[in-house]
DNA sequence: GCACCAGTTTGCGCCAGCGCAAATCGCCTG
DNA sequence: CAGGCGATTTGCGCTGGCGCAAACTGGTGC
């Protein structure tokens, strides 16, 4: 069954192209649903499909041989994920969870070479979503490498709430649930650390939060924590 | 004046390709030669070339705002570097330099929609390198998010000698200057303690070292220490 | 062959933040 | 509406590794 063009033509990844085309790409698309706290692929597992995300939240999590594990990023809507075979991979680099209940849109790898050379558009934003990704990890070793931990939350949160916030009568809220242990698993700290530094910011009125659920309400002092050293 | 073919013919980005595409390819490019620790080009900076290492190895460095640096990454012969403008960027997102005399190959942004639009190969070959890289740089992410710092350090010997290795009668010496203010900057560590770690190490028997020079002698023993707690 | 200098080693004190443990708090379920 | 469970808070002690400072060393240039 074709789905209805109108779910990807307001897409950025998708600019400029006409009714034909989109419907063209459609035709190999499944529309699929996940539930809040799902996978919609598993790390390590062969890579087959590539993704939109067309409604929700997606959490990219990383684990390590021993256990470990870490949030590589948090996937918006209309973002493209999953594009491994892409790079030249064989299989996913991380495990993707639904953070909420998310519509996505599947198409199975073997299309993406037709797909890309046809649509040039398409490529070239792709890989300028990659180029980007690339361009964030990179700032994150830097981040990891150089900030103290209070400075690494800070930008956590202010990157939160730009990607994803939502505007509320107490300030801007991250719209999607969040938890201590997630905060400190995108930071490299302890959700122990977290919650001392987000109960002492919550102290100065910095932010209001509550279970799993977070609202800047003085982002210039977040910043000013974020860049400096007080705030 | 056109560069002979032979000098790109081996090298696995242009794999497949005949003796006229080559030199169709090579008919944008000028071959140059960098002096060691000079700037083939500066972060920030206004992205208008793309190049391949022919010689030599690169170092890349990321400055923050307030001055402190970190090495993203080390260049070996034959890659390819720069392609900041492919991935959607206008600038460089780090400086490259010359760890080493070096000779690299440099074309004109200007000539790559059309060069990767003809080769197919290069241009798989580019997104495919793109991926290596991210994922190197998530593993990094995971690493000092996880990791103590002897472990870091020793991860960081064991893949400059899996990438740049040189077989001497003592063992696999890392082919060219890096000081132990490199090694810290590539681990997010200060020069002191990796000089401390290396010392241990060298009383143990597992690396030997000097000005700029590290000879790794017991690598399985590194990486027991690389992945474990001892060795 | 000597002086100089960048790179390296080493000692010492300190503290950010982790590990462990326990108490508390909200939500969701039955 | 009670119970239970996952999320959060908070206290306490310890330590890895940083910051500072000073001494040392192997190469390089003159």
């Amino acid at each position: 069954m074709q789905l209805d063009r109108s779910i990807i033509a307001r897409l950025s990844l998708f600019e400029g192209l006409g009714p034909a085309e989109l419907d063209s790409i459609l035709r190999d698309a499944r529309s699929v649903r996940f539930a809040k706290e799902t996978a919609i692929f598993e790390q390590e597992a062969e890579a087959r499909s590539f993704y939109v995300l067309l409604a929700g939240h997606i959490r990219v999590v990383r684990t390590t041989p021993d256990g470990r594990q870490m949030i590589a990023r948090y996937i918006s809507e209309g973002e493209i994920f999953g594009v491994a075979a892409a790079l030249g991979r064989l299989t996913y680099p991380a495990t993707a969870i639904a953070a909420v209940d998310c519509v996505v849109l599947v198409w199975p790898n073997a299309v993406w070479p037709d797909l890309s050379s046809r649509f040039p558009v398409l490529a070239a934003g792709t890989f300028k979503t990659v180029g980007a990704r690339l361009q964030d990890t990179q700032a994150r070793v830097m981040e990891l490498a150089t900030e103290q931990v209070e400075q690494r939350v800070a930008s956590a949160l202010l990157r939160l709430v730009k990607q994803t916030g939502r505007k509320t009568d107490a300030g801007i809220e991250i719209d999607f649930p969040i938890s201590r242990q997630d905060i400190a698993e995108m930071t490299g700290t302890t959700l122990h650390t977290v919650s001392r530094l987000l109960s002492g910011w919550e102290e100065r009125g910095i932010i209001v939060s509550g279970r799993q659920r977070v609202t800047i309400t003085d982002a210039h002092r977040l910043v000013m924590l974020a860049e400096h050293r007080d705030g």
